[in-house]
This record gives structure tokens, sequence and C-alpha cells, in this order.
DNA sequence: TTGTAGGCGTTATCAC
DNA sequence: GTGATAACGCCTACAA
């Protein structure tokens, strides 16, 4: 049998309400039947129901988190494991649990936030990624169901969203592969359209203002994706105008090996080259490739904290959060 | 204002109690009324609690996984994040959510198991691997807590559990390797203590004798561990040896890695190369690494099936699954 | 400081 | 078939 806090009531003598102030640690409490509940509770080892206190006070403490289950890639398994433990971390010193889903298709993700919400299950959402004209965002705000993106959304206003510098971590590395004698740095992005590879691009060219040098359109190449083969076809193209270069900039790991495999094939040595997310297989690539690391974590950690902060009522002073990168330097920064 | 059951009543002009009968399919209701019911929820847009429901009727439509953030390397992210999207599946189609949490170390790991049993969040308890004398089995096991384990564990009586055949996989491939003509494999393995080890060296040896092939206990390598260097080390020992063997058959990716890496650098080639799990890296070594897939994903799926099925009191004729193991063939394999 | 009682939104058990 | 009504386990006015 179940014990509850009506056995506790009887067991310490007092009346559940007792009990329940006890438990919520309230102030209006005598030492003596504190103790006395306390001990009840210890004898009869009984364990507040999470479930009856959550109707009560119409509070879930269990946010929700949906994956988009389309890019099963190994760059976004790694971040989203990462962004996952991240927002583990902070749901467990405040007490709060975190239910996932993937979502097979797009449709399926509205579904899924939209039943999370109805259901009353959970008192928040994070959002893995934004994208642009995002709906699931237009959706929960139309509802006014708390949320938090990880990513910078289109509109920021009024809502919670964690991301990277992009622009900064971008132009604090062209500017160290300009401070370190590289004379032409080739840029290669992916994803023409998002945030994440405008950002970066404009990191690429102010290190060139900044640093007083010129760059030209030429040395910008941009596909659509981020994939090896897009890296490998890009260099690819370039090298055949057989352009001078020292370095590739490229805002992908990914894209990153793809152009080292075509540098290796055509025998180009000793260009730097660097990469985003560092990914477990930068590592394993010879030479090891140099990647920026974007905290996956951090990012999922402050997503739940901004979250679950101004759930609680916890004062923030911003709505959002910047996580700092860490530039790994690897062999092939040269 | 929510909406309640009551509204939706008022509205259908009902009992409250009709309405949840319309809302759980009952039989013993008349058209008419079903057909009022759902009008009325229509038009108010009412939307069940799920918080209440569970409060009623005792239960959670919820699943706990808890990840063991110990070992956060390649391996374990890549099947992690596999074996949620699979149990996600299931659950889903099951209107199950899932809940998870990472554990620091292994205490906290019985403490979060605990917590989520107590406040009787969940309805069961998913194991993502079953290690020797796993406290937490014994835990649940002794808390009548329902649960399955991904993994085959020591004891398996009356317990739930999913795992791959081991024993199976290994005797396959270790054929395939003999029947390809290969005259010596080699056998490295990790972790000596661990049923997955000692399953697939019994795979080594039971293809070698229904080959009738004589082995000697100095091609069977156990190291302590899945690292990379691990591999590396063994495969050099033996190198020093000068033996002749012409196939290396690993446990795992990461030691296929280190031994490729050695037999590169000492210009062995066309020397079979396998391992298991199949992780991304693979494809990315040269020559592309042969290995098997243990279907993380499946393994996900039936261990959400076994559990749910069970609490749902659908009849499963075992308590136990095996999900078949895929080799996949890549250049390694000459 | 403590107790009483009503409510949170459902489901389940009775009657009818 | 359908409607009252009592759980489910806890919280929180309000009263004492």
């Amino acid at each position: 049998m179940k014990v509850t806090i009506k056995d506790v009531a009887k067991e310490a003598k007092v009346a559940t309400s007792t009990v329940s102030r006890v438990l919520s640690n309230s102030e209006k409490i005598s030492k003596d039947t504190k103790e006395r509940v306390y001990e009840a509770i210890k004898k009869l080892n009984y364990k507040p129901n999470a479930i009856a206190r959550s109707l009560a006070n119409n509070k879930r403490h269990m946010l929700g988190v949906v994956l988009p289950s389309e890019a099963q890639d190994m760059i976004s398994n790694h971040f989203f494991i990462e962004a996952m433990k991240g927002m583990s971390l902070y749901a467990q010193s405040m007490n709060y649990f975190i239910t996932y889903a993937f979502s097979k298709e797009e449709k399926d993700e509205i579904l899924y936030i939209e039943e999370l919400c109805n259901s009353s299950l959970v008192d928040g959402i994070c959002l893995l990624r934004a994208k642009e004209k995002d709906k699931t965002i237009e959706f929960l705000k139309e509802k006014k169901f708390p949320f938090v993106v990880i990513g910078r959304p289109e509109e920021t206003e009024n809502i919670l969203w964690v991301d990277n510098d992009n622009f900064k971590s971008s132009f604090e590395l062209n500017d160290k592969i300009i401070k370190r004698g590289k004379k032409k740095i080739v840029f290669i992005g992916g994803r023409p359209h998002w945030n994440v590879t405008k950002d970066r691009l404009n990191g690429y060219k102010m290190a060139h203002e900044v640093n007083g040098i010129n760059f030209s359109k030429e040395n910008i190449l941009i596909g659509e994706d981020c994939c090896e083969e897009t890296g490998y076809k890009l260099i690819s193209n370039y090298l055949k105008k057989k352009n001078k270069f020292d370095a590739v900039f490229t805002t992908d790991d990914v894209l990153a090996i793809g152009v080292m495999k075509k540098l290796k094939e055509e025998k180009v040595e000793e260009v730097t080259v660097t990469g985003f997310n560092d990914i477990p297989l930068a590592t394993y690539q010879t030479p090891t490739l140099s990647s920026v690391n974007i905290k996956a974590q951090e990012l999922g950690y402050w997503a739940a904290k901004l979250l679950i902060d101004s759930l609680e009522g916890i004062n923030n002073p911003n709505k959002h959060f910047i996580v700092d990168c860490e530039f790994i330097k690897r062999d092939s920064f040269y």
C-alpha cells in the first residue's frame, strides 16, 4: 500500500495540512511539530506523489524537448546529446524533469509540441534549433506557452534564447589566422540562409577589414548544405582557378573534412584548415582538424536555466544568453 | 480559463462521467450522445489534462531512462541517441512519454532512479546497459518496479531485456572471414569481464571449430578497455612476434581503428579488419572499416515495446528480445 | 501555529 | 446507457 500524506499526519498526530506545510518548508510551524512530522515521514518512508502535487499546484516541474530526427548525422547526434546533457544538468539541480521525443518530420514536430502543451504535461518547451520562419515558434508564441530556443531566432523580441556569438568567434579565429601570417583565407560555408552562416561570414569580413586586408568575393564559397561532398566540391572548383591561398576557414567540421580530403588528394600541403563544432571526428583526421567548440552542453545548460528560472520567477536580467566558443588548435593550424 | 471535462459535460448536456466514457471509447454509449459530446469537445477545444488523468487512474504513461554520463565518447553518444530514438518511436505510437536524465556518477544513477520510482512519475524504467552486479537492477527488482534492460543482464530470470545475439553475429562474421579464404584471424577484444566480449569470443572459437580450423591462444588478445590505444598496443605486441595473419576480428570499432593505425604505420597491407558498432567514424577510415551494426535504434524500440506492452498487459510471449545485427562490408574486408 | 474543508481534473463505482 | 459521487494525493484558503 502506498503511504500518503494522511498516514504521515496520523502517525505524527497532526493534520495533513501541517504535514504539507512541513514539506514545503513553511515558516509558520513550530520546531516541535516539525520534528514529529519528519520522524513520521522517516518512519513510514513517505514519498510525496509528484502527480498529485502537480494537479494541486498546477506545476509540472517538467520540461519538454523535441529533437528533429531529420538530420541524424554525426554532428547533430553529437550536438543533441551534449545539449540534452546540459539541460539535464540544470534541470536536475532545480528538481525538474525533462521529457523528449524525436519527430519524424516537421509536421510531427508541431503536433507533438501541441500535444505536450495541451495535455499540460510540461511547464515549458525547449527548441533545439531555430529555423527561419519557424512554425513551432509562431505556435508557442501565440499560445503564450513558455519556451526557449537554442539558436538565435529571427525575431528575438520577448523570447528566451541562447546561442554562441558566431560573429565574434568567427572574427577571432580569422584574426588569429591572419595574425599567424596567412595572406589569403578561403571562406567555405553551407546553408546560405541560416543566421549562423551569415554571422560567421561577417566575422570573416570584419577580421579582414580590421587587419587592413582586402578579400575578394572569389574566395567566399557557399554551398547549399554542410556535407562532406559540398566541402569537397567547393574547394575542387576553387583549385581549378589556380588561385593562391594558404588557409581555409570553414563554418563546419564536415565541410572542413571534405576540404581536407581534396587537399590531400591534390597534395596541397601546409594549408591551414579550420572547422566549427569540434566533432569527435576532428581528432581522427590527418592532420588533426582544428575546430571551434561551440559548447553544446553549455548551450543546453543555459537554455534550461533561462526557461526554468523564468518559470520559477527567478529574475534573470536577460532574455538571452551568449555562450562563448573555444578554439581548439590542432595540427591543421599551420 | 482552462476548459475541463465539466464544461464539456455542460455543453453537451450530459454528466462528466459520460464525457469520460466517450473519451475512453467505452462500449456502452449511444451514438447520439457520443456525437453530441464530440461536438462539444470540438466547440470548446477541450484537451484532457494528463496529470489529472494520471492521478485518477494511477497510470503515468511515462517511462524513465537514465543515461550514464561516465562514458561520453563517440560510441556511446551514437549508441545512446539511437537507442533513445528507438524508444521514442515506440513510446509515441503508444502515447507514452519518456523522461531522461544523465547521471554524473553511478551513485547518482541509483539516487535518480529512486527518485523516479518514489515520486511515481513514471510507470517503468529503461536501463541503457547492464553491468555486472548491477545495483540498479537489484534495486528495481527488490522494489518490484517495472523495468527493462538493454544488454543481457547477469540474472535474466523474470526480467525484461533486449540484446543482440553476440555469439551468433560473431560466429557468422568469423565464418564469413574464414570462407573468404583467410587462414589466420587475430581476435582483439576489450573488457574481459563483459558478457559481450565473452560471447563474441565464443563465436570466434565456434566458427573455427565448425570450419575445422585450429586456433591458438596466441591469437586471442584481450585488453582492459575498448579505446584506440588498446587496439594499437595489442596489435603492436602481436606484430613483434612476427606471426603470420591475414585478418583481425575486433569486438569494437575503436579497437579496430587502433589496429588499422598500426597496420598502416607498419605497411601491413590487405589484412581484413572488422569491428563492431558501425560508428560514423568507420566510413571515414582508409580503407573504410567493415563493421557489425548492432542496430541500436531497434534495441531501443524493442526495449520500449517490451516494457510498455507489459505495463499495458499486452501479452508478449517472451521476456526478452534479440535484435539481429547486420554486417556492413566495406573496403577493409579484403 | 494548527486544523477543516474544498478544490485541482479525471476516472471508477455505484445506482438507476 | 447514463448520472451522481466518491476517490486519486496533495495544496491552500479560511477558520480557530
